[in-house]
RNA sequence: GGUCCCAUCGUCUAGGGGUAAGGAUAUCGGCCUCUCACGCCGAAGACACGGGUUCAAUUCCCGUUGGGACUACCA
């Protein structure tokens, strides 16, 4: 019991993408385990059959990799493992703790409004409890739940939670086509595969009594309950998708880091101290259930943004290279060459959020013929700077080397020649080089671009302005 | 409606009977600068309300309000 090995589990439907309300639930289980050397149990609750897809579960498991949350066993599909509910349901009954019930939808349906409207609880009225019946087609199974008493349980997050019997009703177990429900399905399953804590969202502390009333109707010892607090849209409603890009997998989409999300989604409602960048290492030593809070958090993409770009500036530019390459062939670029998209990468780090953002700012490089922004060509391509860039072409085309440091020194002698500062050609240059106002530095630019190319450019500006536009 | 849960800057949060209520992000201002970023400096910004308990409550207790969840043969 004291050294009883953590078995923890997360069982997603798959009725929809991984959100990250599901995925910082799974992440927090996966941390758990990780810590306390324990077994991690992915688990696809699949027993609606007309919600349920299989592409469902499969973005689900590409969302889990992409994170990077790899679990011990399963996964697991309900569907398939139907003999164990069966075999619990009959155990159930055979002990009296369960029995059929033949009432139909429809009348417990209008039962369930008129109580409503007497201001009642709209609960079954246990009918069919005590009349001994076998099943029929179209019959149920239900629970025979304790009509008095208390059922309560210490959360490892919330504390003592309880609540009265009375609230409670004789729930359905088996449904009248033989597949089991939702509760009957988790307890069964968290039984058979030793599960010792369950870490759900809190939107499962009322269902908790109620699989409570399971384990002791079946006579099987309760595990461990954290519920984590919700995670809500910024009008403070339940996550849905009009809350916008709420999948996993869009924020990959987006140009985000797995780790990124990862220190995102577990700085929501766990902390440690003021820290805010965590390792995954220092994750799975530092979590703990004590530390996190009771009450739900907004999910806002500002900090998490701010927490990309930081990781961006920590990679190397040839992972970068690796993440931004499928963005740029998004954007149309083919026939990359590795060690140019690096050094792009290199250019582009300090000042991009996301890896698409960095695809966006690298196109010019990439671009046969780039165009002029009309605002920045009205502003910084005018006659009065031909002569100079005339005069810089000269010197350029004399270099024999083409990288930074050389760029640099020729622009210092060329601009102490005209007595100018760097600022008077600097734009005018950048828009030449790439079309617009914003970019890397000029040089690395040109460096980058190559000699060829950024001279070029140079000549098509100066073509452009004579042109008159 | 009933039941359960929750309440510190806009947001994520630290803290906790006596604090200048701390950090992060976002916002605004300044510096740096070839643009944009980065970086640095600074500003503004919170204990929901009302009662207790106490020498002292933002912190403990109760209530109010507000928010959320559940209340299915969905999970």
């Amino acid at each position: 019991m004291a050294h009883e090995k953590v078995v923890v589990r997360f069982p997603p439907s798959p009725t929809g993408y991984l959100h990250i309300g599901g995925a910082r639930t799974a992440l927090f289980n996966w941390l758990f385990a990780r810590q306390k050397g324990g077994k991690f149990i992915l688990r696809i609750e699949d027993t609606d059959r007309q919600r349920s897809t299989d592409e469902a579960a499969k973005a689900i498991l590409e969302s889990m990799e992409w994170l990077g949350l790899d679990w011990d066993e399963g996964p697991y599909f309900q569907s398939r493992r139907y003999d164990i509910y069966e075999d619990f349901i009959e155990r159930l009954i055979s002990k009296g703790q369960a029995y059929h019930c033949h009432c139909l939808p429809n009348e417990l349906e209008q039962k369930r409004k008129e109580a409503m409207a007497r201001g009642l609880k709209p609960k079954y009225d246990g009918k069919c409890r005590d009349m001994g019946l076998g099943p029929a087609p179209g019959s149920v199974v239900r629970l025979k739940a304790p009509l008095s008493g208390i059922t309560q349980f210490h959360d490892l997050i919330k504390g003592s939670i309880r609540f009265d019997n009375e609230e409670l009703d004789d729930l359905v177990l088996k449904r009248s086509d033989g597949s089991p429900t939702y509760h009957l399905a988790v307890v069964a399953d968290d039984i058979n595969l030793g599960i010792t804590h369950i870490i759900r969202g809190d939107d499962h502390v009322n269902n908790t009594p109620r699989q409570i009333l399971i384990y002791k109707a079946i006579g099987e010892s309760l595990p461990q309950y954290a519920h984590v607090p919700m995670i809500l849209g910024p009008d403070r409603a339940r996550l849905s998708k009009r809350h916008g890009a709420m999948s996993v997998l869009a924020y990959r989409d987006m140009g985000y880091l797995p780790h990124t999300l990862i220190n995102s989604l577990v700085r929501l409602g766990w902390s440690y101290g003021d820290q805010e960048k965590f390792t995954i290492e220092e994750l799975i030593n530092k979590f703990s259930l004590k530390n996190v809070g009771k009450s739900a958090g907004i999910f806002n993409t500002d900090k998490m943004l701010d927490l990309n770009a930081r990781y961006i500036r920590e990679t190397s530019n040839n992972i970068l290279a690796e993440l931004l390459t499928p963005f740029l062939k998004k954007s149309g670029f083919h026939n990359l060459d590795r060690e140019i998209v690096t050094a792009v990468a290199g250019t582009l780090k300090m000042r991009s959020k996301t890896i698409r953002e960095m695809a966006e700012g690298a196109s010019f490089y990439f671009q046969e013929r780039i165009t002029y922004e009309k605002k920045a060509d009205k502003k910084f391509l005018k006659p009065e700077i031909l002569p100079l860039l005339e005069d810089i072409t000269e010197r350029l085309q004399k270099l024999p080397v083409f990288t930074k440091d050389v760029l640099e020194k020729t622009f210092v002698d060329f601009l102490e020649k005209n007595e100018i500062k760097l600022k008077k050609v600097a734009q005018p240059l950048r828009v030449a080089l790439t079309g617009k106002t914003v970019s890397p530095g000029i040089f690395e630019i040109m460096e980058v671009l190559g000699k060829d190319k950024a001279l070029d450019r140079i000549s098509n500006a100066v073509v452009h302005i004579r042109a008159g536009k």
